[in-house]
DNA sequence: CGAATGATCCGA
DNA sequence: CGGATCATTCGA
């Protein structure tokens, strides 16, 4: 489940060092049945990943720039995906949490290409490590963003830690 | 508000 | 094979 991710680290450890950061603002994407996940349009070669096991990395490029990066989390038999869209800088990372407020901006600060997609993220390099679950009083929850209305409206899938200077402004 | 920038997907 | 689309960001 998409808050579960709320709190957690997400570690990347290359040549250069450790980078890490604390998930604060993440999206959930629920396969066919919601037209705006990648999923959608069934198991194509950039998406088949979010067919597969839970727990894997999936990073597309957005407009030609960005990197963005999800955690394949599903229920067996139903892709889906949540997009990691924002953190608080841990180690690696620098001291500024606007630099990590954005789907783009997170996965370029931890160097992601689309390469690294199908990432196992119990086991590689790329993981997460596990914290103490957020209380319910900090979370919040709104529309996805960037997404159609008529697609979103009723679908309050976009989670938040309330207050965080890591979530994506608007 | 629009440009940047390229992988992906679909229709022809 | 060509064109439209995009789960974005930044700067004017």
């Amino acid at each position: 489940m998409a808050r579960d991710l709320l709190g957690k680290v997400l570690v990347y450890d290359d040549p250069h060092g450790r980078r890490a950061a604390r998930l604060v603002e993440v999206e959930a994407y629920h396969g066919p049945r919601d037209p705006a996940s990648h999923a959608h349009r069934g198991p194509t070669p950039r998406a088949a990943v979010m067919f597969g096991a839970p727990g894997h990395a999936y990073v597309y490029l957005s407009h030609g720039v960005w990197p963005c990066m999800n955690v394949v989390a599903h229920l067996p038999g139903v892709p889906g995906a949540v997009l990691l869209r924002g953190a608080e800088p841990v180690v690696g990372l620098g001291g500024d949490p606007r630099r990590l407020a954005g789907p783009g901006l997170l996965a370029r600060a931890f160097g992601l290409r689309t390469a690294d997609t199908g990432a196992d993220l119990v086991r590689s390099p790329l993981h997460l490590r596990d914290a103490p679950a957020v209380a319910a009083r900090d979370v919040a929850r709104g529309p996805r963003i960037g997404i159609a209305p008529s697609v979103t409206s009723e679908r309050a899938w976009r989670l938040w830690i309330r207050g965080s200077p890591g979530v994506s402004r608007r």
